[in-house]
DNA sequence: ACTACCGTTGTACAC
DNA sequence: CGTGTACAACGGTAG
């Protein structure tokens, strides 16, 4: 008996339809397809502990973000079904099993998918690739998370463009050429193949409950799916003036509602595609008498991004300061203390506690929000490690992304694309330019709501017996500061200076890379339970 | 080798 | 209120 051929069409990142070329490759082939989505165990909960380097390496969502995936999936799914099809989830130990499977079961003609340039996903999909390989199987893939091919672009860049304006110099030269257009929409799609055999297929798209999240989560203000993005999307570009007038440093981090499109967790996923958006905004400059320049429009937003990702896919370590050429060494301390208070939103600070709150809460903060929030943990304040606060913004952000996240922590702390280390954000100059009556403080450090604005970023100064009339002692209702501002600030200065001094970048060479799957062979307990845990319910094959 | 210039998004204080 | 300047001063790039 000959096994049914198909296609096989492998959503990891790319949870659309719109501006998706290997989709729309497969959906072209008169072959049946199967759509479908791994989940394997490095997205979830309580492996994370153990898994600190994946966390590193970005296979892990924190809870707001896999949230938000559940939702891409559910609204993916929803698309599919509309169209005949569905979305085929397996809950898998890794991705080679599932493939194993699907080998067994169907003569595969092609298996398509978007490029990833996490170092997670390289090391994920070499494997795939290499499976393929030895059963002779076709493989289709392109970039999509990106404007431009990463690869290709390389051959434009003789070394590393260390600064954005050498990088934007390769894209202004040649940014016709290089950004790709996006391409139409998937309208239909092949039927699923008639029979699915022994597939292990997950019944539906599983909830946040199924998949072990212990309590029931707050959600977000925002949702996830293609739809949501899309519709965002409209809703921005319809205000055409604001979109070609967009300057970044002109938004404000203290407002309510968010100043900027907050788009990026759509994008982190890719359930809107950059090249979408890129060209929508192309055809807004295009109908108005002037717009902004990169680097501070909406544009110039994207190429940042771009760069950061260009970056992150070539320099090794890119996710840490030791080994990375980029990353100036610095002698940062660990004080565990100081981080749990900073995550937590307990230092003292409103502005920062405002902003640590906000981000766990709702997954989403200003950028100058984040950038005062970093600049505190690291060269500002606490002289803590950036790795330390990038790992906890991965754990709650929706835009969380390696490349992102990585070189702007980067960025924050003078390690790396910015030097001008003397420039330190204020936890009460910086948010009183904006707002001085900080609604946010108000809103989400509740207890100091009753501070007249004086103090309200500052409320260790007020007299106790102000303190008593808002009904909030500090030391006792709201932390004391657990530094003091300005003596942190002049002596993390003078050991900056020093650390510039020394000009240490990273030596790739001399770190040993610890090779990915290392720790789970370490900790091979953890993850056998966790498989049962979660995996042993609805599957029998393993049992 | 040297110099001049630049860099998305600081603060504090003088006027 | 805005505007200008000192603060103390970096690395990357282009010429």
């Amino acid at each position: 008996m000959s096994k049914p051929k198909i296609n096989v069409y492998w959503f990891r990142k790319a949870l659309r339809l719109h501006d998706n070329a290997p989709l729309l490759e497969a959906s072209k082939s008169k072959h049946p397809l199967l759509p479908i989505f791994i989940l394997d165990p490095l997205f979830l909960p309580d492996t994370r502990a153990d898994y600190d380097d994946e966390l590193a390496s970005g296979a892990l969502a924190g809870e707001n973000q896999f949230q938000f995936l559940m939702e891409c999936l559910q609204d993916l799914n929803e698309n599919l079904k509309s169209m005949n099809s569905q979305l085929c989830v397996f809950l898998a130990q890794n991705p080679e099993e599932v493939f194993e499977q699907i080998l067994k079961e169907f003569d595969v003609d092609s298996l398509y998918y978007e490029k990833d340039s996490e170092p997670y996903a390289n090391e994920r999909d070499a494997k795939i690739e290499n499976l393929f390989k030895e059963n002779s199987t076709k493989t289709v893939s392109a970039w999509g998370q990106t404007l431009t091919d990463l690869d290709e672009i390389k051959s434009h860049f003789k070394k590393t463009p260390k600064v954005y304006r050498s990088f934007m110099k390769v894209m202004g030269n040649h940014g016709d050429e290089i950004i790709v257009k996006p391409c139409e929409a998937v309208k239909s799609v092949p039927c699923l193949p008639k029979n699915l055999g022994n597939l292990q297929i997950f019944d539906g798209i599983p909830t946040m409950k199924e998949i072990g999240f212990p309590k029931k989560h707050e959600h977000t203000p925002f949702f996830g799916g293609e739809t949501a993005a899309l519709e965002r999307m409209e809703k921005k570009l319809a205000d055409k003036k604001w979109i070609a007038k967009f300057e970044k440093p002109k938004t404000s981090p203290a407002t309510l509602e968010a100043s900027t499109t907050v788009l990026s967790p759509y994008f982190a996923l890719g359930c809107l595609s950059v090249r979408l958006f890129h060209f929508k905004v192309q055809k807004v400059y295009e109908s108005q008498k002037s717009h902004a320049k990169p680097p501070m429009s909406l544009h110039g937003q994207l190429y940042f991004r771009e760069w950061f990702y260009y970056l992150s896919y070539t320099i090794p370590n890119f996710h840490q300061m030791k080994g990375n050429p980029l990353c100036l060494q610095v002698d940062w301390d660990h004080n565990k203390e100081f981080i749990e208070k900073w995550h937590h939103g307990q230092t003292g600070f409103p502005w920062i506690d405002a902003i640590m709150r906000k981000l766990r809460q709702e997954g989403w903060i200003h950028h100058l929000a984040r950038h005062s929030a970093a600049c505190f943990l690291t060269r500002g304040q606490l002289w803590q490690n950036w790795e330390e606060g990038k790992k906890i913004f991965a754990m709650y952000l929706l835009d969380g992304d390696y490349a992102l996240n990585s070189a702007n922590w980067m960025w924050l702390s003078a390690s790396a694309f910015f030097n001008s280390y003397y420039r330190v954000y204020g936890t009460e100059s910086f948010p009183k330019k904006y707002d001085k009556s900080a609604k946010m403080v108000r809103k989400y450090c509740p207890e100091l709501a009753k501070f007249p604005d004086k103090y309200i970023y500052c409320p260790w100064e007020a007299p106790k017996s102000v303190q008593k009339m808002a009904g909030c002692v500090i030391g006792e209702d709201y932390p004391d500061r657990i530094v003091d501002e300005k003596t942190a600030k002049q002596e993390n200065m003078a050991k900056m200076k020093a650390a510039y001094k020394r000009k240490i970048r990273g030596n790739p060479n001399s770190v040993e890379l610890k090779k990915r799957g290392e720790k789970r062979k370490e900790a091979p307990k953890v993850e056998r339970k966790t498989k049962k845990k979660r995996f042993g319910k609805k599957k029998s094959k393993a049992d």
